[in-house]
DNA sequence: TTCGTTATCTTGACTCATTCCAGAAAACCT
DNA sequence: AGGTTTTCTGGAATGAGTCAAGATAACGAA
């Protein structure tokens, strides 16, 4: 397990930059999500849970909120779903989002990135960031037959 | 009160063209939203109990519901926050929400338009919609104090 | 290395927005 | 008017996330 070595650094290191305090859970759910993308706090609950034989669900909720607010994790809430995490990275990507099973991926703007952060009129609010999402189906969802749960009105 | 005829026809018109039955609730919904726009159900639904002695929570929500598979209202998600509804659908125009107070406004992105519609790689999904939110301060929270349980981390 | 301070984690109760359910009421077709 | 089918009522339930109080662990200083 020697090769794990740095993986296991990063996140430590990390931490501190921000001056957050080095802990197992932290370490785990970064090096967890270093890896799964994009998930929710249920799924790296399961996913920590894994090597970290025990985590209150509320110390994942509090890394979560630690790690976002000091940007090491950025947020992204596609309506009506659970949040979902990333590993920051400092570029302004946007998500594609499925619709139908909520599979999320990242798409660099590279045509819109610098119009879409200047709408037309600001109308006096002093903006921080513009988040795009592209809705629609996921390549798998949109060869299968809708279900009733999840049918897309298609009527213009 | 005739001066309401109009006003009180068109959501009537917009219901039986989309093949939802008029009722008093959703006719009340339409109207009400016609003048407050990016209001939440709850907002909504003390709205409409002004007009209409009593109407259910979930009369509200299925109204809602109905309306915006329909297409006759749209919704909008802020991250983290109730969901609000419009009754602008046909063009597609994006938003502009205050982290503090979640004041939400209309935004026309003329120039971003059709870049953002397109990203650089689809990744095989099919898209229908590009929602675009602008993050900020209103007017208002800009030039106010932080409050401690909405302070806006700044460090870099 | 040990200690004290302070951040973090545990447990468990709780909120809030929204949905599910079953039955009653109302809308629309004829 | 009558029969269907949709919609509304009322109440319970869900799911994601937060709050609160005390236990525990991290880190800086001695």
């Amino acid at each position: 397990m020697n090769d794990q070595g740095l993986a296991q650094q990063e996140p430590r290191e990390r931490l501190r930059a921000v001056g957050l305090r080095v802990t197992a859970p932290r370490i785990a759910v970064l090096e967890w999500l270093a890896t799964n993308p994009h998930a929710t706090a249920e799924e790296i609950a399961a996913g920590v849970r894994e090597r970290l034989d025990s985590v209150s669900t509320q110390a994942i909720y509090d890394v979560l909120n630690a790690c976002t607010r000091a940007r090491l994790l950025r947020r992204i809430e596609p309506a009506g779903h659970p949040a979902r995490f990333e590993t920051r990275t400092s570029d302004n990507h946007h998500h594609l989002v499925c619709r139908m099973c909520h599979r999320t991926e990242d798409v660099d703007c590279v045509v819109g990135l610098a119009p879409c952060l200047e709408p037309s009129s600001s109308a006096g609010f002093v903006l921080d960031e513009a988040e795009v999402v592209f809705w629609g189906l996921c390549p798998v969802c949109a060869g299968r037959p809708q279900t009733e749960s999840h049918h897309i009105e298609e009527s213009a």
